[in-house]
RNA sequence: GCCCAGGUAGCUCAGUCGGUAGAGCAGAGGAUUGAAAAUCCUCGUGUCGGCGGUUCGAUUCCGUCCCUGGGCA
């Protein structure tokens, strides 16, 4: 560790669907000096807004959001995207003596992004697309596929559940693509100055009580703001896109086909939602990194990360 | 009023030729490295509608009552 670079900070604000993570992430914006790079697979995407609930333009306005707003509708997006237009916007917004806020609740993305991900060239979806045509009229597809990679790659096979199909895929194609054992593949980073990151992270926890209310809340604000609509136009224009099936717009999808009524609509967005919440909490929980707040707690926050980027400008810490 | 079909887990339903019962969904916990708002794993005691009868033993058979559908009047 040399004295010559100091430490950089990067601040993350997680927790469930729903939480509350945008408004408090605005007024910690404001009161940090910082911008917010959102933690979201469906975000970037352009014209899903209602759904996404993106931040309005106003508050955009006010403070930079990095990662919105910057794909097609039918533009494909991944963790290995993610993690690299995320480090560039880090990288930007240091250089520009600001504060990276990484707010959102897509764990998977932050865990690429710090600890990096597998340095192999994408896979040729063409591989994809054969390895499942291999097997699919197969009478046991999923068993046939297990013993392919108990072949290819033992470690891996005892890792992935033989039920898990995509994963199995993944690691078929991986080493099909590339020759190598997915389970000997390392993770690199993106980024050069890595090792200066100081990582930050709170989560916002909730009742599980408020939260559901604050799921109906946000399902029935949703709802009233035209979801339907948007997603009406979105089918027309772009059937293709994979945000589509992302939660709001695929149960939208659903009863614009007539699968389901209003009610069952208003139902089935809360509860995917839940399922998506509890899912969340358990990465947080698994992170002993993260530091649970209360959403009354924003002054002590503000506080703590002030004095945080003080002392590391000071270099009273090492990182 | 009569006839038929039902009343079993929070919901939808299997099942027990009589030995106190099990799936899917919901719910809870967990996993997770290029689809992740995706995908996968684990977890099932409930007066088997009430009361009586037969029986060593009834949720299962019989009787009766209640409730819910549907039909006939």
């Amino acid at each position: 560790m040399t004295q010559t670079h100091e430490p950089q900070m990067i601040l993350a604000l997680l927790g469930p669907s729903a939480s509350g993570k945008t408004a408090l992430s605005i007024e910690l914006a404001e009161k940090l000096n910082a911008e917010i790079i959102a933690l979201d697979s469906t975000t970037p995407f352009k014209e899903f807004n209602i759904g996404t609930s993106k931040p309005d333009p106003l508050v955009r306005k006010k403070i930079r959001h990095h990662l919105v707003d910057i794909l097609e509708p039918t533009d494909s997006f991944t963790a290995f995207d993610f993690v690299k237009k995320a480090d560039e916007a880090i990288s930007d917004i240091l250089s520009r003596n600001k504060l990276p806020m990484i707010v959102g609740g897509t764990y998977f993305y932050l865990k690429g992004l710090q600890n990096g991900m597998y340095a192999i060239p994408p896979v040729d979806p063409l591989i994809v697309d054969t390895l499942e045509k291999e097997f699919e009229d197969l009478e046991n597809p999923l068993e046939a596929m297990h013993q392919a990679l108990q072949a290819a790659d033992p470690t891996s096979a005892k890792s992935i559940h033989p039920n898990d199909r995509y994963r199995m895929i993944r690691a078929l194609a991986i080493f099909r693509s590339t020759g190598k054992k997915p389970s000997e593949l390392t993770l690199t980073h993106p980024s050069q100055s890595q090792n200066r990151r100081v990582w930050v992270k709170y989560a916002l926890l909730r009742s599980r009580h408020d939260l559901t209310q604050m799921i109906t809340q946000r399902t029935d604000t949703l709802l009233a703001q035209g979801l339907v609509e948007e997603v009406k136009n979105l089918r027309e224009k772009y059937p293709t896109a994979k945000a589509l099936s992302s939660i709001g717009y695929a149960e939208c999808v659903k009863f614009l086909s007539n699968e389901m009524d209003q009610k069952q609509l208003r139902n089935e967005i809360i509860e995917k939602t839940r399922q998506l919440a509890k899912r969340q909490m358990t990465w947080l929980r698994s992170d002993p990194e993260v530091r649970f707040i209360d959403s009354r707690d924003a002054e002590r926050m503000v506080l703590e990360v002030s004095n945080l980027i003080f002392a590391l400008k000071n270099k009273e810490i090492s990182p």
